[in-house]
DNA sequence: ACAAATTTAGACAGTCTTGTCTAAATCGTC
DNA sequence: GACGATTTAGACAAGACTGTCTAAATTTGT
């Protein structure tokens, strides 16, 4: 791959722009390229910047990366969190609204351009810097799961799913709600809309099979009839 | 990275051991640095052979890398058939014998040195090689998942299970049966054995909250007594 | 033990890459 | 429009890597 680049490439202006831009297509190429395939000169010409430029910013290579990656999780989390405030807890149509919040999440978290570099580059370098997926970690599945759990948690408390273990139920929420893209996602594709919508209803129906309410009607709940039809 | 080794590097004899030994290495290899970021010198030191064997054997790096994606395909698609095999299609103790079959599935094809390493090269690089990992698309889930979904189908039919779509259902299985190991997945790290029969086991109770048959009971069922406990 | 095949160590050319340096050009701001 | 800060293009040294070549050493089959 040489560094050639359409001639009339986009050149930002200012300082922060020129930053931004190249963070921003650093985290592109370090994802095709992998960190040790990914070449400064290319990403300054996709950047529209000089090579001088990126060093001037950042250094080196390696806390070019770092800044990748920092400004990814921060970003991802964000909208992780943006989405999770949009979760059903009053729902008026269960299935319908937990298949917005799983469209949401996969549309808005983990199926755009963000989503998708972090995860990548998380599987691709993940072990070759442990602190700062450490980090990730932490900041990141440590407070996300968390927060999905306890919102699983209100809405068993409300009366509205038949949970024990609000952590499971989240993590299994999001396995299967997921459960037909996991081959696209590994390769690394984005899916359709259509897909996502197919494996989150999919996914819904099924996690209210295991988990909702099952007697909405009966009157008699609680310990007694734990074994119903 | 230095090439370095320890000094009393194991050294395979016989022309077929030293092929084997190349690729087995370079699989770890690859994995480790990457395609871009492995070198040639590390992996002919860690396997105990000239550099020149190498070439020898495999022409270039690349057709070196494209040997090791073929074999742990055809090793893991061998694993995972095996596996299969050991279905039980016809349960004593249906929760019991899931479990044991979704830890036979994690323990022997996802989370061995084989799994592992084909799952991260396929993340890692199968955007830079569409046709070999459209090969594995098609060798792999593309024949091992309709396999798992005819043995759900068969269960079904025997009436342990009440499912609609066997294809959604042995996806939705393996999802949620892996549900909680997706984080220690993504930094490419190997759960301990506890943690993949914790997930498991809440996965399949999930998954038979939802397809189970939830009338053991009741005599009146479909064309007889299909239904048994 | 001998002949053929294979493997080895090392040198080597060619290419690529990172990171530094410099002088000129450009930009933002007053 | 002018000044200070930033950016640019390009050259450059140092190092790393791939893939080839050679002659010697080793292994294998008989």
């Amino acid at each position: 791959m040489r560094p050639s680049v359409s001639p009339d490439t986009f050149r930002p202006r200012g300082h922060e722009a020129k930053r931004l831009s190249i963070v921003d297509t650093a985290a592109g190429v370090f994802c095709r390229e992998g960190f040790a395939g990914a070449n400064i000169d290319l990403i300054a010409a996709e950047a529209g910047v000089s090579r001088q430029t990126i060093y001037n910013h950042h250094g080196d290579k390696e806390k070019l990366f770092v800044a990748v990656v920092r400004d990814l999780t921060e970003r991802c989390n964000a909208g992780i969190f943006a989405t999770i405030d949009t979760f059903p807890d009053q729902p008026s149509d269960l299935e319908a609204d937990l298949i917005g919040f799983a469209m949401r999440l996969n549309q808005n978290c983990i199926c755009n351009r963000d989503g998708k570099f972090l995860r990548k580059l998380i599987q691709t370098e993940g072990e070759r810097y442990p602190e700062l997926f450490a980090e990730w970690r932490e900041q990141g599945p440590g407070r996300t799961w968390p927060a999905i759990a306890a919102r699983f948690a209100r809405l068993a408390y409300g009366g509205y799913l038949d949970i024990e273990d609000p952590d499971v139920a989240a993590r299994q929420f999001l396995g299967l709600v997921n459960a037909e893209l996991q081959t696209i996602f590994m390769l690394g594709g984005t899916p359709r809309e259509e897909e996502v919508l197919q494996s989150a209803t999919n996914g819904v129906r099924t996690f209210l099979r295991a988990f909702g309410k099952r007697r909405p009607l009966a009157p008699i709940e609680k310990q007694s009839a734990l074994a119903s039809a």
